[in-house]
RNA sequence: GGCGCGAUAGCAAAGCGGUUAUGCACUGGAUUGCAAAUCCACGUAGGCCGGUUCGACUCCGGCUCGCGCCUCCA
């Protein structure tokens, strides 16, 4: 079978074909660290932590770069009200991040290289440019890089030059030879973070950060660049015109681009406020629910984001634990039968995630009706399969009991009870111990083993 | 205005030119003291209008609606 990806820069799917076989290097645009994380990079993470996971459990040596801009606008607005340095406020913002991601079940990159580690290397990809004729240093002490230099400028995006030019919402600055112009430079106001640079003191711009850092990490031309949706313009345009002037070779292979999630159909941003972080959602579900729930849909389609939504991804997780609960698993493994074809030809397909997840569910209910040695085959099987999305690698007892805190022990002493009243046959009183329970959520299932609960 | 994406059963969400997606919810049955879980059974869904085809949810064209980008944004 072969790896079919979908390329942004094409718009089709393409066979997925490394420079270096059997390596990979993917760069994705991380976090620009003033604010905690919320659904919309959880999305991202999570879409590049499977892309990630499944392309080394196919064999590929992957080198996963995400990089931090810690180093920006919003950063030095956000610090100066806190009144804090800029760097504490990144520095507890990475450790922030670092915890979400962690308890979304998300992989380390192999690196995760920050702007503000890199000013030599911004400052040289802006000296090559400058040289090269595609950036001009304005009398402001900005550097700018001249758009129209760059004959594929808008591969990407489709954007086309004269379009851009029509429309009403560029700002015009003075400094700026054409409007459409982007910052390489930004030269310090008082009292700014600032590092020396030829042209005077200043901070890098946004687009040439990932420039830079992604030159350094993986070379001049790389396998695979992942972010946002939004990125896509004019973020990633911008680098490709800088990457491609800069070193005079072809950039990236394949662009991926992870879709929205949306709240009431709308874009959840920062910029329109409608976001929920990830911790505020990790207060009232369980990480694997609200990861289940990003691979519960195509990494590249708009998701719209409920609390609906997540109970739904909780009853579903609740149908793989149930097939789990109880069996003897067997050897963590793969095995040879059609849903390992099925489930690794869906991800084969552009890491078809709700068709992979389709296959397990079949599984589950394979392993349901299955006995012994079988059932314990096709139950590693699932916990093997489940471990290259990053899922199902709980025990069912914890995960049916998370959230019950303290209360186990008293939960204990009611089922007893109850046991009591079973053996004296007054199943009224029995009754009344599991009515008293399921008010609290609880719901006890009998089996051959005893009574265990859940926590719903 | 420019460029692009989407429209699938009650909900969510996939594949596919002709054969069951999958899950949740619903209904009936088995099982259970009663439940829970599980198993079995149960849904002719594919925005609208044309076209291609022996046959289209699946290809082509048009339309309508929704969304995204065009400004910082994951």
């Amino acid at each position: 079978m072969t790896l079919s990806v979908y390329n942004t820069l094409t718009r089709q799917k393409e066979v997925f074909t490394p420079l270096v076989p059997g390596k990979v290097g993917m760069y994705v645009c991380g976090m620009t660290v003033y604010d905690y994380c919320h659904l919309g990079h959880a999305r991202v993470m999570i879409a590049f932590d499977v892309i990630a996971r499944y392309l080394r459990h196919r064999g590929f040596e992957v080198n996963y770069v995400r990089n931090i801009t810690d180093i920006d606008d919003k950063i030095i607005t956000r610090a100066n009200e806190n009144g804090e340095a800029f760097n504490v406020l990144t520095e507890r913002f990475i450790d922030e991040m670092h915890k979400d991601s962690a308890s979304l079940g998300i992989e380390m990159p192999d690196a995760e290289p920050r702007a503000t580690a890199h000013i030599d290397d911004i400052v040289a990809l802006i000296e090559t440019l400058i040289d090269k004729g595609f950036a001009y240093p304005a009398a402001n002490g900005d550097v700018y890089y001249s758009v129209r230099k760059f004959d594929g400028y808008g591969k990407l995006s489709g954007k086309v030059l004269d379009e851009l030019e029509a429309g009403a919402r560029i700002g015009v600055d003075e400094h700026k030879q054409d409007p459409l112009d982007f910052v390489l430079w930004k030269s310090a106001k008082p009292d700014e973070p600032h590092w020396e640079s030829p042209w005077g003191i200043g901070r890098p711009g946004w687009h040439v950060e990932c420039s830079a850092m992604s030159k350094c990490c993986l070379g001049n031309t790389f396998d695979i660049h992942g972010g946002g949706p939004d990125l896509k313009f004019p973020h990633h345009e911008n680098e490709i015109a800088q990457s491609e002037a800069a070193n005079g070779a072809h950039y990236v292979n394949t662009w991926m681009h992870a879709g929205a999630v949306r709240v009431d159909g709308e874009k959840m941003s920062k910029s329109l406020g409608n976001f929920f972080t990830i911790r505020e959602i990790l207060d009232k579900y369980p990480a694997e629910v609200v990861r289940f729930l990003l691979l519960s849909s195509q990494y590249r389609s708009a998701i719209n984001y409920s609390e609906e939504s997540l109970k739904e991804s909780h009853t579903r997780l609740e149908r793989f634990y149930n097939a789990l609960d109880g069996v003897e698993v067997g050897a963590i493994e793969d095995v040879e039968n059609d849903f390992s074809a099925r489930f690794h030809a869906a991800m084969d397909d552009d890491f078809n995630t709700p068709e992979a997840i389709a296959v397990l569910f079949e599984l589950a209910r394979a392993i349901n009706k299955a006995e012994g040695a079988e059932q314990a085959a096709l139950a590693g099987q699932l916990r093997y399969l489940g471990s290259v999305l990053g899922c199902l690698q709980s025990e069912p007892k914890d995960f049916f009991q998370a959230g019950a805190g303290d209360e186990a022990d008293w939960i204990e002493t009611m089922i007893q009870q109850r046991l009591d009243a079973k053996k004296a046959k007054d199943f009224a009183a029995a009754d009344a111990v599991r009515d008293t329970l399921a008010a609290k959520g609880i719901v006890l299932k009998d089996g051959p083993e005893g009574t265990t609960w859940i926590k719903q």
